[in-house]
RNA sequence: GCCACUGUAGCUCAGGGGUAGAGCACUCGAUUCGUAAUCGAGCGGUCGUCAGUUCAAAUCUGACCAGUGGCUCCA
């Protein structure tokens, strides 16, 4: 038992401490040794982080986060909001005040300002930010009432708004660094002192509350760290981002451009069209057994749309076409192949016997998205997906939600993605009933489960139609992308009247699934350039082999490998340019291209070529032209990453 | 669509109120070369588009178009 005047705390390792009441966390800190004392920064009471200030309460379990734990990195950086806040109200004292959290890669503050902020605002603001940390002001947390907290803000109306908002029950807390005062829930660093690594990274506009509708708010990107190391590192991982940004590496490869008569659509080189049509044979020949490609008009009559539900929710986003008999815009390009699968579907009678039934198509689908949404490849106006519907009985989602996720596991783990997976439920948005929702989600959830996989939730995140399965993949820098998706529809065989007939011999509902892998080639090409760095497998090369004679006394010999090469399948290029050939192999290497073949005097007579890889230098391998042939054709065969 | 920034030869970029410059690429010539840039010469743009200010605009102003970073949205 405690005595009056004494608590007692769990720590991590499980044992307890008796302590006197009204003891901090910076107490226990200190009590348990200088060391963590200065490396303490928050501290985790019954799993909530919070100020390492609070008195603790009677019976917690606590753990102290230092600068190594990753919780501490998110108190860090929104500290850093704070600062940077600080900052700007000394430099801008009528500033209005947005919010200020951290984010993944750092944090941003948003403010409410006439000028927006120029680069060399940020510099001063930087400058100033440093003056508050040198200050080492102390974050000061205090709870006040609602009278209170509205005296305070009187002078800032995003601040009241949001105030207005907090339930009657919610304590309202302030936290105060030396002359700035900010709402905020907290936790914090101890001082400002403590934030010794950041930098301010850019400027733009942000709507406040995320409405496009409520004025626009300048908001400041910056990041922080514990370590300068981890910093410098983070500075170099942006930097490295930009080298192989796929914008920049597909001018330099080749690969694809754009045209401002066509904006958001892609114009495909020789180069980046070979890649698209290989993916595409890879998904095909994936699919031989059990799936059914289609192809399916491009143009469909607005009444197609009026069932599916898109003319209502969708058509801002869709390209409409006039129809010059009736004057009106009675057509519209598609911007999804769903219905046309349905409409193939609905065509034809169809037995239980043909269930699971796979519908998969690649044809063009476009989007009129936004002109300020537009972005390289990852967001264009003209797309294809690989996109898949299943029609299925209800008793067959499980075996095949298993089968798709392998796939599609199976299908990343050849370009080295790692993925994860995610279940998103109904969103506020959404047709259908509750009991829909409910078996929907229910059945979707069991077969994600069945999987044995790892997944995370995202409540709200769900189709219009149903729950879905998304599987995010990590590329080889740490980058997230949302790329594969399992959709479960238990609404469109309703609003299309679809039908299977049953071993009861009467109709039934299928459930539909929607599947795709890459989500769209474009974007799904977008992410690999910037995965590989341009430095593809061979299989997925635009060029393959490169063959450069020494002179020209081997052209006729290098065309006749070539040529060879070519009757092999393999993509090959004659390099016969007048020009040296270390220029050549250069020119090869910074082409990324796999493999050259050069042919000299001794090579021409032999029937071989000298054998150069990639990034791997003067390592000379003279090999048979047959034997090269067959090695490259084996690889480009299996697939293999390197 | 909204906020900001950017838009000069095929590419990367410099310049900047008096009608444009570099490197690479390209063309030609010389060189015929053994594993990451041979030498020389030449071609090439009216400075995103359209207006306005000015004796004079690529340079200043405005609108529009496109791109970039964000917001919104999303494959």
């Amino acid at each position: 038992m405690t005595t009056a005047n004494q608590i007692r705390v769990t720590l991590p390792d499980a044992s307890v401490r008796e302590l006197a009441e009204g003891t901090t966390g910076a107490d226990l800190a200190a009590q348990i040794g200088p060391g963590l004392a200065r490396a303490a920064v928050a501290i985790k009471v019954n799993g909530q982080i919070q100020d390492l200030g609070r008195a603790l309460p009677d019976g917690a379990s606590i753990a102290i986060l230092t600068d190594r734990d990753p919780d501490a990195l998110g108190v860090l950086r929104h500290s850093a909001a704070h600062i940077l806040a600080t900052a700007v109200r000394q430099l801008y004292p009528d500033a209005g005040i947005g919010f200020g959290p951290a984010i993944d890669e750092g944090f941003y503050y948003d403010f409410a300002v006439p000028q927006p902020f120029t680069p060399e605002d940020l510099e001063e603001i930087e400058e100033k930010m440093n003056a508050v940390v040198a200050s080492d002001f102390p974050f000061l947390r205090e709870v006040v009432d609602r009278k209170e907290a509205n005296r305070r803000f009187a002078d800032d109306p995003l601040k009241l708004e949001r105030i207005s908002e907090l339930g009657a029950d919610e304590t309202i807390t302030v936290y105060t660094d030396g002359p700035f005062v900010d709402l905020c829930r907290g936790p914090h660093i101890p001082s400002t002192g403590r934030l010794k690594f950041f930098k301010l990274l850019s400027g733009a506009g942000a709507y406040w509350r995320g409405d496009s509708s409520r004025q626009m708010l300048q908001r400041i990107y910056g990041t922080a760290f514990f370590k300068k190391d981890d910093l410098a590192q983070h500075l170099t991982r942006m930097e490295e981002a930009k080298k192989r940004d796929h914008r920049v590496v597909g001018k330099q490869l080749d690969l694809f451009l754009f045209h401002p008569f066509a904006p958001g659509s892609v114009f495909w080189t020789e180069r980046g069209t070979a890649m698209i049509n290989e993916l595409n044979g890879y998904l095909r020949e994936l699919q031989r057994d059990g799936y059914q490609e289609l192809k399916t008009p491009l143009l469909y009559n607005k009444a197609l749309w009026e069932i599916s539900g898109h003319w209502g929710k969708y058509k801002e986003n869709m390209f409409l076409v006039l129809d010059n008999e009736t004057g009106e815009h009675d057509f519209s390009l598609k911007p999804m192949n769903c219905p046309s699968h349905y409409l193939m579907y609905q065509a034809k009678k169809h037995s239980y016997k043909e269930l699971p039934l796979r519908y998969v198509t690649y044809d063009v689908l476009h989007r009129n998205e936004v002109s300020g949404a537009l972005s390289g490849l990852t967001r264009v106006r003209q797309f294809q997906q690989d996109d898949c519907h299943i029609f299925l009985m209800e008793r067959q989602i499980q075996a095949e939600v298993h089968r798709l996720t392998q796939f599609i596991l199976a299908f990343y783990k050849t370009f080295g993605l790692k993925a994860t997976l995610k279940f998103a439920t109904r969103p506020e948005q959404r047709v259908g009933t509750d009991q829909m929702w409910d078996e929907a989600e229910r059945s979707l959830r069991h077969a994600l489960e069945a999987t044995g996989l790892p997944y995370e939730l995202k409540p709200g995140d769900g189709a219009f139609y149903g729950p879905k399965i998304d599987f995010d993949v990590e590329d080889a820098i740490g980058r997230k992308w949302q790329l594969g998706t399992i959709q479960l529809d238990y609404s469109n065989p309703e609003r299309f009247d679809l039908k299977y007939v049953g071993e009861d011999n009467a109709d039934h509902r299928p459930v539909i699934i929607h599947r795709a892998v890459c989500g769209s080639f474009e974007r799904f090409m977008g992410i690999l350039i910037e995965h590989f760095a341009g430095v593809f497998p061979l299989w997925l090369s635009p060029e393959q082999v490169r063959v450069l004679p020494i002179s020209d006394a081997q052209a006729d010999a290098a065309r006749v490998i070539t040529l060879r090469l070519r009757d092999a399948g393999l993509r090959a290029h004659l390099d016969e340019r007048n020009d040296t050939l270390n220029y050549r192999i250069r020119d090869a290497e910074l082409a990324k291209v796999p493999y050259m073949a050069i042919v000299g005097q001794r090579e021409a007579e032999g029937g071989t070529v000298a054998v150069r890889v990639r990034g791997e230098g003067n390592k000379q391998d003279i090999v048979n032209v047959e034997e090269f042939s067959a090695r490259l054709t084996n690889e480009v065969k299996s697939r293999a990453l390197s």
